[in-house]
RNA sequence: GGCGUUAUAGCUCAGUUGGUUAGAGCGAACGACUCAUAAUCGUUAGGUCGGUGGUUCAAGUCCACCUAACGCCA
């Protein structure tokens, strides 16, 4: 049995996420967790939410509310969200958690001492009447080149030219609108990932298996201009994990928090150890997932996550934890994603544009988004939803090639046998060549499935769904009934065996279509068919069943045309 | 401006280290079947593999340049 620790990059808490985020890491991750708890291995499946940063603070406050109870709200929201869309995390964290604090102050007091921590002093822009320094996109002011008034203090996003905040003519703050603004002396500090960058560099040309997506990204920052740079770690906020040396102060850095993307990974391990905690168990039962001298020698560790995250993965969060000197276990294959795109453009969350994980599920249920979003994941380059195509996957995929076999076997056998699996007859040539076919797709189901390589899995469910159709419209037990009903039955009894092994086999895409067939076929075990040729036999003459309800409703034209029609604007908060 | 990714049948995509007539699903046409959610199964049609040039006995598959889309960085 392997040990599989398996993280997603950890939701913005900023708002409910859309199918584009959830496609990128959350369900890839989820598929993979199924899966590898199907084989029978011991996995520990982590997501949480992050928290930190200037945009929660000013969420807060457009809702009206102290930050630490909006975070809590949304955190809810988005734990209720991941169980709709039955995502089965051992346990979804908060990076705000009190592990999160230590663990993060921890890490920075051991890059200090090991010389890899840097202090700044740099200027920054300060608004008197907000009280609190302004990260430069929240100062807004008038753009020197194009004359736009509403240029923000690190680009003008009308004429695209690069800016400082300094440069802006009647500079204002974003927040406020306050004009009353200084420029301050503020101190930073500053991880120096350029001192690890050849250890980086070797790290990564390691990884020979890696997405070329992935390693083409962390080549590009390793190697680009000047090579690796420093990143400033810290920030003058409120809301944050503050900056200390451990458990020790850090002169000149009170009143200030760690930056965002800092503490946002280390949570990746602090979760580890809220969910230790959340299980009543002592802290070795996360470190033997986490420490390399504590038991985690032999786990194989997975992350998943959309591109945009690759360099905090590959660079920054590396840096953190070779940086310390103390044996944490790093990844061992990072699974990276493209963009979706929504109809023509971008899903947008701050434009409102596309779907969104809480409207969708009020179309409809987990099981149909999981199928289109997996079988079209966009794995090789970025990939486009459209009505059409998602109407047509769940439609024939679904609905006809997978719900419509469960239906047309159980109901065939129910009215010619009754609702038992039928005596009598054995399996003949008929049966072998396509218990050989299964057994060959289910071997390369597997294949693809370990490999991560998610749509070419999906399609591989498909063809070994197609197999039972294909069997069905050969042996045509309706006319052999007539004639030979013993044989009938046999035919028979392989069709509902292969229904068991679609059931068992589809659980890491569809876990609630799965659960409903065998509820159906009233079996309570779903262990893995390792030998599909022995699991084709396991539903005896007698076993008694009964026939589910439509598996999957069709998407109609009308439906389609509505929902078009519905999502073709921005979605109104 | 620099870098990266992508460009293959009407649509969505596969095409290993270059090697016989470029594949799948959907859509289309035709046929078979009638157990089933008017579902299923089969057959056929459809592509000068973005463009130009080059390397090679041989290129969708390597090289150069060009074009377009998207992204990242500055």
């Amino acid at each position: 049995m392997a040990r599989h620790l398996i993280t997603s990059a950890i939701p913005y808490i900023n708002g409910v996420k859309h199918l584009g985020n959830l496609v990128g890491s959350q369900l890839p991750a989820d598929l993979f967790a199924r899966y590898q708890r199907a084989r029978g291995h011991e996995v520990l499946f982590l997501c949480a939410t992050d928290e930190h940063g200037t945009p929660a603070e000013l969420a807060a406050a457009k809702a009206g509310k102290p930050v630490a109870e909006y975070c809590a709200e949304m955190h809810a929201v988005q734990a209720r969200l991941a169980e709709g869309f039955r995502l089965s995390f051992d346990h979804f964290g908060r990076s705000s958690s009190p592990q999160n604090h230590a663990l993060t102050q921890h890490f920075a007091g051991r890059l200090a001492e090991a010389g890899l921590i840097q202090e700044v002093v740099e200027q920054q822009v300060y608004s008197i009447r907000d009280g609190r320094f302004l990260p430069d996109r929240y100062i807004e002011g008038t753009c020197p080149n194009c004359g736009y008034d509403k240029a923000r203090g690190d680009q003008c996003e009308n004429c695209t030219k690069q800016l400082d905040p300094t440069d802006l003519i009647d500079p204002r703050s974003a927040i406020s609108g306050a004009t009353e603004l200084e420029v301050r002396d503020t101190k930073h500090l500053y991880l120096r990932q350029s001192a690890l960058k050849d250890q980086l560099d070797a790290w990564i040309d390691s990884k020979a298996d890696w997405p070329v997506l992935t390693t083409s990204i962390a080549k590009k920052w390793l190697h680009d201009g000047e090579g690796l740079r420093d990143r400033g770690i810290t920030r003058d906020l409120d809301w944050g994990i503050p900056v200390r040396k451990g458990d020790a102060d850090w002169p000149g850095m009170e009143g200030k928090v760690f930056y965002v993307w800092f503490d946002a990974p280390i949570e990746y391990i602090a979760c580890a150890g809220e969910w230790a905690e959340a299980q009543g168990l002592d802290a070795a039962a996360w470190e033997r997932w986490w420490r390399t001298d504590k038991g985690a020698d032999d786990v194989r560790y997975t992350q998943f996550m959309g591109k945009d995250n690759v360099p905090f993965h590959t660079l920054s969060f590396p840096t953190t934890l070779i940086g310390s000197g103390e044996p944490w276990k790093m990844v061992d294959h990072l699974k990276s994603f493209n963009y979706l795109n929504y109809d023509g453009g971008q899903f947008s969350t701050s434009q409102g544009r596309g779907i969104f994980m809480d409207q969708a599920l009020e179309l409809l249920p987990a099981d149909y988004w999981r199928w289109w979003l997996l079988s079209h994941a966009p794995e090789k380059s970025d990939s486009e939803f459209t009505w059409e195509n998602f109407q047509s996957a769940v439609n024939k995929d679904l609905a006809d090639v997978l719900g419509n076999f469960i239906s047309r076997i159980t109901k065939f056998c129910r009215s010619k046998f009754g609702e038992a699996v039928p005596a009598g007859g054995q399996y003949g040539a008929a049966e072998a060549a396509t218990i050989a076919e299964v057994e060959e797709r289910v071997a390369r189901y597997a294949e693809l499935m370990d490999t991560m390589e998610v749509r070419k899995s999906a399609q591989e469910l498909r063809a070994i769904w197609v197999c039972g159709n294909e069997y069905l419209q050969a042996v045509a037990p309706w006319s052999t009934f007539k004639t030979e009903p013993q044989q009938a039955a046999a035919q028979t009894r392989l069709g509902l065996n292969l229904a068991h092994l679609f059931a068992v086999l589809s659980a890491p895409f569809l876990p609630d279509a799965s659960r409903t067939i065998l509820q159906s076929l009233k079996i309570d075990t779903a262990a893995w068919p390792d030998d599909p040729s022995e699991f084709l036999s396991r539903l005896e003459a007698g076993h008694a069943f009964d026939v589910p309800d439509v598996l999957f409703a069709k998407v109609s034209d009308d439906d389609c045309a509505a929902w078009k029609a519905q999502f073709s604007g921005r979605r109104a908060d």
